[in-house]
RNA sequence: GGGGUCGUAGUUCAGUUGGUUAGAACGCCGGCCUGUCACGCCGGAGGUCGCGAGUUCGAGUCUCGUCGGCCCCGCCA
């Protein structure tokens, strides 16, 4: 006889309701919480599902009941017993299943667990450690087990979306090459090739493109991808993407399908309608207005322009910025004059950790406009400010002064941490916006050279070819961002399909003929024998979890993540290896341990 | 590589100006309790104050170092 004996489990713990009264059924799970009257017993039962109250009475059965009072939390149970309505105003309006119970008539102890080292029952924040050590344990926490689902319906939703649209789902490999772009890569040694490595894949980019070559039209995969960085709330070294490419297209069909993607993904976790097609907005229009690439459009506080208007103003710090090519830009805080010495101070030392040299501000009252740097600027000056900031009494102007870069950066930081303070970003809001129109290339002054915006296989708009040899920086790319709520959720482009553009597009990114052929010389060569026109786009799909499940990090809707020193408490990943391996590898083992 | 912050009971935290026996809540253990649902009542156990050095008559508290968690910059799309 095995542990379960002849019990097979009839229901989850969030499936009985009132219409099961009288049933006979058995439930299998864990204990969330019991309580011992010394008479009668109840215990939570928890699975993935819910929570269904079980009771032990001693005067339906003894011998039950008195098995049970050695029941502990955590402890894996099987009873089988019959659904009873709840007394009169006893039901427990908190559960799914609270206006039933199931008084119990076998029970059958299938293990018993020790103190767990956290609860599982509240909503205290355990130390990250602790819930990562013990990851099976945080994972029976309801939250996090609404996380799993979540993620597996959006991956379902996506896969018959998907599949409805005539996407081939395809695997690429996990063992390939380095590449030189991009982030870092992690290395596996080869053992039958000494000295040689592999990478993992930091994302299918040039397979997916091979395979577009290959004439499969529609690809998708929901893909592994791994980069050696830091980490941050929103970044682990493995990541999960949602990867697409598509032959025969151009942007808007790409967008088309993808925002089908987004609401079937949307529709089938949470209910949430959102309705496509999704406003659009260019690179340097979003720049312009938010500081960043990937504006948070949920709310106002928009950075206004007075280059123009403080050019050669008095006010030294402004008019030098100016003059060295650089902007003034401004943040209209409606109503917030009232702010305090230390509340500026604080926004000022914000700003700084953003590179800001500092932060100028004025208040507007009825009579003045308060401020240290008020004395510097002439009549027209704060005329031109007013208007251009609509400054109303009340108001709190901040200020960003320096390279266009830093005050964008900075005054984009501090747009959000303003939103923050005034609570006015509304919670349950799902905005979108496509970012189009980004450069091709930006200049890299540490590198000393262009680099790929987005990467080497982004083509270019086709009526700006000539400028690639005279004027790169000025290439518009045929890139896009899809942002919501401030997150840049996924981001693509149609690829380049000629092989006379990719090579010359190499050329400017200080690429030359020779690495091109070792390194991409796979690509080129295909681009010679049919390559179709084709583009694509790639969605991160533990960002859009974070988001859906309202959790700060991805960590929250990944099952088994990694610390910010990119370690596995559970596991104990990275470990050391044995000599032996090393040695099979080709490794020399002469660092210190 | 850098900045910030945290580390005290199983857990979440408090701990005054450096002062003698380090507290609370929950959890745990024992007892009582037949309608609770964060059950209740009574009692009890439980501490390498992350680790190491230093200052001091005396360190959870101050200094330095170190390890670890988290947030951020750099890095990364």
């Amino acid at each position: 006889m095995d542990s379960l004996g002849t019990l097979r489990r009839t229901h989850t713990c969030n499936m009985l309701r009132s219409d099961n009264l009288n049933e006979e059924v058995i439930l299998m799970g864990w204990v969330l919480r019991r309580r011992d009257h010394g008479g009668v017993i109840f215990v939570d039962l928890r699975d993935r599902w819910g929570i269904t109250q079980v009771v032990f009475n001693p005067e339906f059965n003894p011998d039950v009941h008195a098995k049970a009072h050695q029941i502990r939390s955590e402890w894996v149970l099987a009873v089988r017993g019959k659904v009873y309505s709840r007394p009169a105003d006893m039901e427990n309006t908190k559960l799914d299943t609270g206006a039933i119970e199931v008084l119990v008539d076998e029970l059958r102890i299938l293990n018993t667990s020790e103190t767990p080292p956290f609860p599982l029952d509240e909503d205290i924040e355990v130390s990250d450690t602790l819930r990562l050590q013990y990851r099976y344990l945080d994972l029976r926490r309801p939250d996090m087990a609404r996380n799993l689902i979540m993620r597996h319906k959006a991956v379902q939703a996506t896969r018959i979306f998907l599949d409805r649209n005539n996407f081939l789902e395809i695997e690429t490999p996990m063992l390939t090459r380095s590449t030189p772009e991009g982030a870092r890569d992690y290395l596996v040694p080869s053992r039958v090739n000494p000295g040689k490595f592999y990478a993992l894949p930091q994302s299918p980019q040039l397979f997916k493109q091979l395979l577009m070559m290959a004439g499969m039209d529609r690809y998708y995969q929901v893909v592994r991808c791994f980069r050696d960085e830091d980490l941050r709330a929103d970044r682990q070294p493995e990541f999960t993407q949602i990867d697409m490419e598509l032959s025969f297209v151009g942007e808007n069909d790409i967008i088309r399908v993808t925002e089908g993607m987004i609401q079937a993904i949307f529709n089938a976790v949470s209910g949430v309608e959102v309705n496509p097609p999704f406003k659009h907005m260019t690179y340097a229009e979003a720049v312009q207005r938010f500081g960043t690439d990937r504006p948070d459009t949920r709310f106002g506080l928009e950075l206004i322009d007075l280059t123009e208007i403080l050019r050669g103003c008095g006010f030294k710090v402004f008019s030098s910025a100016i003059e060295n090519g650089g902007s003034v830009k401004a943040i209209n805080a409606k109503g917030c004059a009232v702010f305090s010495r230390k509340d500026l101070d604080d926004l000022t030392d914000y700003a700084g950790r953003f590179g800001a040299r500092g932060m100028a501000w004025i208040k507007i009252k009825e009579d003045e406009w308060q401020s240290p740097i008020t004395k510097f600027f002439s009549e027209e000056e704060i005329n031109g400010m007013r208007e251009a900031l609509d400054a109303q009494p009340g108001d709190l102007i901040l200020f960003g002064a320096d390279q266009k870069s830093t005050v964008n950066q900075v005054l984009a930081e501090l747009r959000l941490e303003l939103a923050r303070r005034l609570e006015i970003v509304p919670a349950d809001r799902y905005d979108f916006t496509w970012i189009t129109d980004f450069p091709l290339v930006e200049y890299d002054k540490g590198e000393k050279r262009y680099a790929a915006l987005h990467h080497p296989f982004t083509a270019p708009k086709e009526d700006q070819l000539d400028l690639l040899e005279t004027d790169p920086e000025k290439v518009t790319s045929r890139a896009y961002d899809l942002v919501l709520n401030g997150n840049e959720i996924g981001g693509g482009s149609i690829r380049i399909h000629r092989k006379d553009i990719q090579e010359k597009v190499f050329s400017v990114l200080g690429i030359d003929h020779e690495e091109a052929q070792e390194k991409f010389g796979f690509l080129l060569k295909a681009l010679e024998l049919g390559a179709p026109p084709h583009g694509g786009i790639a969605f991160g799909l533990d960002r859009l979890m974070m988001i859906l499940a309202g959790a700060n990090s991805i960590r929250d809707v990944i099952a088994f993540p990694k610390t910010q020193k990119a370690t596995c408490p559970l596991t104990d990943a990275p470990a050391s290896v044995d000599r032996k391996q090393l040695t099979e590898l080709h490794l020399r083992p002469d660092w210190k341990e």
